[in-house]
DNA sequence: GTGAAAGCGCTAACAC
DNA sequence: GTGTTAGCGCTTTCAC
């Protein structure tokens, strides 16, 4: 036997497929016991909709918009260029993508408010935390419009999800993997971060030092160095501070500007400090095979993207979300279990 | 405009969609001028076939077996309860499973020769190494039924793909962890295995003594014990060794029966060895909690599902094979990243 | 060799 | 409130 269908339903319950389709949908013009009597002979059989024969008739077109940082970030630009990648693989749904100033809310809030809620269903955005960004995204709810933030989270917003890695556990990850491979050596530890105005960049922070303080508290954590996620000040910033403090035996690099770090180890002594970067680009896959960099923290932005997309289109049909399919797990990788 | 159909590819060819259909799916009885015909058309329109509709009309059913080892491994069992949880969520695909006695190539080899190939469009089977096992999976291509290898590969036989991790590599990742948690101590390195003879833990002892040899020579590594992924002999042969050698700076447990591990660890003295072990399961992740194990080497069960089902439905079909979107990471836990 | 027509399971007008 | 009907994009008989 194969799956029943409306059909069976409808002719279970005594009805026409129209009357099983408004029950399914939730439509009204249905009385209470039509309906009654409709979901009873879909339990009765076991009825599951057929998804993708519900799209097919539909014809419907999600239009889904990205809003991202600008700028020479790599795992940004890898996001973006796997959306592009990605757009035709999405049945029913248009992607676009457009990009604010990094560390900018201003900027961000105002293309936020550019957004026409007429022609876009549901918004995915890489958040900065302001007033003006929650203001930008309350409205663009009122109208409709459904809200998800990405990478980094605005909590206390109406954004109806996030899709991201817990950071606050990427900070301890990150503090449990230096910890345990400075071991034996005791020192100072540098932590390099892009802005404390960014939230991820803050939980990863918080995180790192809880666990650092408990656990090997014979270390000693630095006040952090603020990059602004730029390649050059984060080079010019850590390797001043090597130079000015001899017994750093670990560094976190907890924003981009990974490329930095790297340059300033490559003048490093032969037993260098350890070091923890995150996100997984070209360059930071030279520096662990290199032996510069000794673990990298990453979460996959193709899962990113996917699990965004489908965490928008079931919120524009106001479905359910399962919490455990939107999950984004913290990766850990090393020299040896590279992708 | 949205997308082109098999409509408006049989408009601008001239021909019906009957024609269409058949130089879409490769089928004979069209001549080779009107084939170029079609094909022109489609590459005029950029024509992409909806798979959705596609497999609406045709209301194929996959049947699909996975073959698994029987007995009390943790990640075994827990693939076995994700198949049965997740069998619905396949559109036009009925999933079955049978289990087979661990590390019996014998057994094996008769589960495999009893499959139906009539009954059976697919099998993803967790391979022994043997002879008698090749065999029988060279039988089963004979007769037309795709296979899949998941989990424990077997290389030089007929299967089609295999499903699982680099298991080298896995055992390279353990040793970086293990050699850069043990570094500043001296002493032994044990480690647990379930059988030489399954090829996966074979691949795992090889990576784990390359890396430990090259890069963390100091340490002493000691010829392996062997505990059949039991927990008890696991417990047994560990505590005895542990109680003989009073160096041992760091455990890598390669099999299952990790629980026995966490049970010879429980009388450990002050300055335990650090431990690496495989498969997240719900005694590793307590053990990883209370500070036990040190890392966990796993691979997504869910995913290797879900990779294993979708590998088999374009084998049957036999459309082409993404090797990119068959890879199956080798994720590292440590406590702070537990999902 | 090629085409016409009837579905696959569901939705959306429009009738009643 | 409920039913009828014509599709969505593709496959599959069965004619010609």
């Amino acid at each position: 036997m194969s799956r029943p269908t409306i059909h069976d339903v409808a002719r279970i319950a005594g009805v026409s497929l129209s009357t099983v389709d408004r029950v399914l949908n939730d439509r009204e013009g249905v009385r209470r016991a039509t309906r009654a009597r409709v979901a009873e002979a879909m339990q009765q059989l076991g009825y599951e909709r057929n998804i993708a024969a519900a799209n097919l008739a539909r014809r419907r077109q999600y239009r889904l918009l990205f809003v991202l940082p600008a700028g020479g970030n790599s795992f940004m630009r890898g996001l973006e260029r796997e959306i592009g990648a990605r757009a035709e693989a999405w049945e029913f749904t248009a992607i676009s993508v457009t990009t604010v100033p990094p560390f900018d809310d201003a900027a961000l809030a105002g293309a936020l408010q550019s957004i026409d809620p007429a022609q876009t269903d549901g918004v995915a955005v890489v958040a900065t935390d302001s007033a003006a960004v929650r203001a930008a995204l309350a409205a663009l709810r009122d109208r409709g419009v459904a809200v998800v933030t990405l990478v980094s989270d605005l909590p206390s917003s109406r954004r109806q999800h996030f899709v991201g890695i817990d950071n606050v556990q990427a900070g301890r990850t990150a503090a449990s993997l230096l910890g345990r491979f400075c071991r034996g050596r005791t020192g100072s530890i540098v932590t390099v971060a892009g802005s404390m105005l960014v939230r991820d960049h803050a939980e990863r922070r918080l995180g790192f030092e809880q666990v650092l303080r408990q656990e090997f508290s014979d270390q000693r954590v630095l006040p952090p160095l603020e990059g602004f996620d730029d390649q050059d000040i984060v080079a010019a910033q850590l390797a001043e501070l090597l130079a000015r403090t001899p017994d750093v035996v670990g560094i976190y690099s907890l924003g981009a500007g990974t490329r930095g770090v790297a340059r300033a180890m490559a003048q490093a002594r032969p037993d260098a400090p350890s070091v923890v970067v995150h996100e997984l680009t070209a360059h930071s896959r030279q520096a662990l095979l290199d032996g510069t960099f000794d673990a990298v923290i990453h979460q996959d932005p193709v899962r990113e993207i996917s699990v965004a997309v489908s965490l928008l289109q079931s919120l524009i049909e106001g479905g359910a979300i399962d919490p455990e399919a939107a999950r984004i797990g913290i990766e850990v990788y090393l020299r040896d279990n590279l992708p």
